[in-house]
DNA sequence: GTTCGGCACTTAACCGGTTTAGTCAGCCGG
DNA sequence: CCGGCTGACTAAACCGGTTAAGTGCCGAAC
């Protein structure tokens, strides 16, 4: 027999619809023996509830949905969703909760609405927030739970919604004392573009760091995360008269900071001996390339667990008071990119 | 009024709820003017259907599902997940069908069953296929259609299963005589794994495109795609004895490649003038390399598109016999990695 | 000896759609 | 003037679960 249902299994156990559904639920109004014969039935016969019929009736989706909101292009170098994903999965399937991809850009709103309005997911995950970033205030009009991914915002979220802190913050100011107390006066940064919540966290870390040491600012440039940006971003550093050239160069990411290492070989700037670099993530590359990248680990995989338990927690109807699950913290990776500062 | 029903919209337009659903979905049996005053106060009302009710009596779930089939430390380098993942989306919203994301690896049977039998996908795609896999088998039990993304199978598939040539020899192929045209004569191969049938393929068309050159194969290391075991097998291959020695090493992707760099650079070896690299992937690092890579680039945004197009057609019922949407073709792109032979 | 309570179960409604069978009015032809 | 056909629509069953309300039986309490 092709996908038995309840009644099936009902008519095989000579009970009623009803009480297999009690069995199945382990609620009470069935005996224990009952409820064993039932179990065995269902089992021999193979049976598995329909996720349509179970949503339908208890208007629970049993599925959350992540969105991605970057554009096809941008997300071919990401070296962030795949490990996300596979954290996020190790929460759900072990609670039979499926995960709905959502490819949608940030003013995409009927992707949002739709999502939401055709009862698919009982929640959502956002990632790459903007500052001023609309989403989260559509998704509280919504009534979806949502976990937003990224530093705390500066408006706090709807009851329904809470923040994931991935706050890169300690990790950059620990990057700038590393390169500090090798001798670093004139530290740059390459940021990500300001309009992201994670590309404007780490630039303000970094200039607080600079600024615990009592030293200035150095140059910024803002960039887009990319190689391509990260390259031109170094050439223009390198390019500053004298005294405003930086001796060290935080970026706010790998590809951008493994991107300046050719540059900086093309233009025969030694590193670390004359210029030192770091990045952020760890990507796999990191510790393999000459030389090897000092970079900021995060436990990406860590984050989507913390995602995903938090979530469910939403959409068991927890408020935003629960306790949340820590999000792990990033940490500094000293390899070979960093040295002491040129004797100038 | 939250989420109205079928039934709230027919109330408003004052007519029964069989006649919303004929308007709805442009079936006969309801007048023009009552199909258009329908629609009117659907609109009006904000009515979307629920995914839900609908799977339920259509017994058709709207959604397909994706399986990765790694292990979250293999996925976080990846770089062939997300782009592929923008290209199904982009065929998929378009049809207003849901992507599911399951990881699963591969002998993870109870997943897949799952998966079929709580009928939450119409249909999956299957990534990274294994020599004698099992999966093909097992959905074809389970009456699931699929689409394999892989070069084509020794096994044909069962009827609703199709693969979609993702074939990598051909640019292999144009590698390696783009190898031999530069004289070299001993070209070796860092392998990916011999039971994944990508990682075989471009195997075999390294060995045939040497051999149509009239050369002997060179060594080959069998490595897994990663960048640790990339610079192993480089170390291992810059080992041998000087007649041994390839003065040209054809990676099975960039990752491995680009480690080569570093461990080349580091043992002062010349890229390319004493040892030429190539890779696969196309990674947006490889061109900000230095030097930059030669590699092989693919249109994975292409494949997705392909395969969502193909499963689609399968699960409107088209058996395996049609046109299947061209999967777009690798090229080979020469940067600087590739040299002329060293003279000996 | 009746009444009450509770347990174990059944019946039936419900979720929100789709679909089949049936009703009714109007028009046609004979 | 009546029978049959067609088109537009309604009523009700159905998909596969969950769940509130109802039934029958048994033992304990008064």
């Amino acid at each position: 027999m092709a996908r038995p249902t309840i009644s099936d299994v009902a008519r095989a156990a000579g009970v009623s619809k009803g009480a297999v559904s009690f069995a199945l639920n382990d609620r009470p109004g069935v005996s224990a023996d009952t409820r064993a014969r039932v179990l065995d039935v269902a089992r021999a016969m193979g049976w598995t509830p329909s996720a349509g019929a179970r949503a339908l009736s208890t208007s629970r989706a049993h599925a959350v949905g992540l969105v991605l909101a970057r554009a096809p292009e941008v997300l071919r170098a990401d070296s962030f969703f795949p490990a996300f994903i596979a954290g996020l999965e190790t929460v759900l399937s072990g609670r039979d909760y499926a995960l709905l991809l959502q490819v949608a850009e940030r003013d995409d709103e009927p992707a949002y609405r739709r999502l939401a309005q055709q009862q698919r997911v009982d929640g959502v995950i956002l990632t790459d927030l903007h500052v001023d970033d609309d989403r989260p205030r559509l998704l509280a009009e919504l009534d979806l739970p949502a976990v937003l991914v990224g530093p705390r915002l500066d408006v706090p979220p709807s009851p329904r919604q809470v923040t994931l802190g991935a706050d890169d913050g300690p990790a950059v100011r620990e990057t700038v004392r590393h390169l500090v107390g090798l001798g670093h006066r004139v530290v740059a940064h390459v940021a990500g573009p300001a309009d992201l919540v994670h590309g404007r966290s780490r630039r303000a870390a970094w200039e607080a760091a600079l600024a615990e040491a009592g030293l200035r600012p150095g140059p910024v440039v803002e960039a887009d995360f990319s190689a391509e940006s990260g390259a031109r971003a170094t050439h223009h550093l390198l390019d500053l008269a004298p005294d405003e050239r930086p001796t060290a160069i935080v970026y706010a990411n790998d590809l951008m900071a493994t991107a300046a290492l050719a540059v900086a070989h093309e233009r025969g700037v030694d590193v670390p001996g004359q210029l030192s670099v770091t990045g952020y993530d760890d990507t796999e590359l990191a510790a393999h390339l000459r030389p090897a990248l000092t970079t900021v680990r995060t436990d990406v995989v860590g984050w989507g667990r913390a995602a995903a338990t938090r979530l469910l927690q939403l959409v068991d109807g927890d408020t935003g008071g629960g306790p949340a699950p820590a999000a792990p913290t990033a940490r500094l990776v000293v390899r070979a990119s960093t040295g002491p500062a040129p004797s100038t």
